[in-house]
DNA sequence: GTCTATAGGTGGATAGAC
DNA sequence: GTCTATCCACCTATAGAC
């Protein structure tokens, strides 16, 4: 018989979205293991039972992150959309991110970078660099059956929309304007 | 009588320098007094003498650093160049500031600003205010003397440029390669 | 203006009972 | 798997001698 659905997830799981927030709002540094406790009621000893450490549990929080932003990624392949319009799709994954008052995890780890354990580093390289892939893949494509124009390499351009994005926006969360971002995003797009 | 040089420059203006080269390579949470202490070789209790509290010393570091960005400007501005070769110029700051392995002072605490006292909040968003509105004035400039070519308004290409740099300069860092940011820098203000 | 000493709190992490 | 209790290192900050 199926279990009857409990009210919560289950722990790892609650962990992780708790402290995905917390590491998108306040930075790796920004916050503790007392602050994930508090939030979903628990110690911080057990907290110490499913992640041993502040790093094991950041890697996890990349990697799981990761899987999620390339499963996006993959529907959006599957929509059957021009390149163009994939690409909006694409800076609209991060006008939703945005519009919780969140960065990009790998956005805010990446300014983390020189306080963070090796497998955290390699996690955040990895991440930029399947998103650059997938925009090469765009560009190529939209450059080719001519629904986008653009001078210079696919990789250039590409490396240019990752950071564009990333740092506008880090900058519309500073002042929590939602619509600096999408001015910024719109023009990018409408400029290829 | 003129005094006899010192070896060192005045205390606060080392720990200044100090505490600005830890919070744009460690951010605002990534650094402690004992860091800065260590590296001076003087005590803790030394340094809440030149600043009370840590908020007290990252707003007085964002004043410095602003007036000299600020400065930086105004060389540019004096320098006779046309619209584009200021935004080369411009870019070139950002340039340096990775060489040394830094990010932008601001780019740092923008990342940060959740956990960040309120005069230290306004301090950054002053920072690309000002930013913003001397690229706005570049912008205009190389419009109307058709050095430059942009669909759009100015407002939103300069906080274009603002962001894409600050993205850019903060992945650059993480891969340790400066020429990815160069690649990225040169391509947008080409595509001006 | 710099020191020693210390307060009072929080950091990540562990041992061992239940 | 969660708890209580605890460790110890580190944090920001202060008091008071020199």
């Amino acid at each position: 018989m199926a279990r009857v659905a409990k009210a919560n997830a289950d722990t790892p799981q609650r962990i992780l979205d708790v402290a995905e927030r917390l590491v998108q709002t306040r930075g790796f540094n920004g916050f503790s293991y007392a602050d994930i406790a508090s939030t979903l009621g628990i110690t911080k000893a057990s907290l110490h039972y499913h992640f041993p450490t502040k790093a094991a549990l950041g890697h996890r929080l990349i990697e799981r992150y990761e899987q999620r932003f390339l499963e996006a990624l993959e529907a959006i392949d599957r929509g059957g959309a021009d390149a163009r319009e994939k690409l909006r799709r694409y800076a609209a994954i991060y006008t939703d991110v945005l519009r919780s008052n969140r960065m990009c995890l790998c956005g805010m780890l990446a300014s983390d970078y020189a306080t963070l354990a090796k497998p955290i580093k390699d996690g955040v390289k990895h991440f930029f660099d399947r998103n650059e892939q997938w925009l090469v893949a765009v560009l190529e494509d939209g450059r080719e059956s001519g629904t986008l124009r653009f001078a210079g390499s696919p990789d250039v351009v590409a490396r240019g929309i990752v950071g564009a994005l990333e740092g506008a926006m880090m900058l519309a969360r500073s002042y929590g304007e939602v619509a600096r971002f999408e001015a910024v995003a719109d023009r990018l797009i409408a400029e290829l």
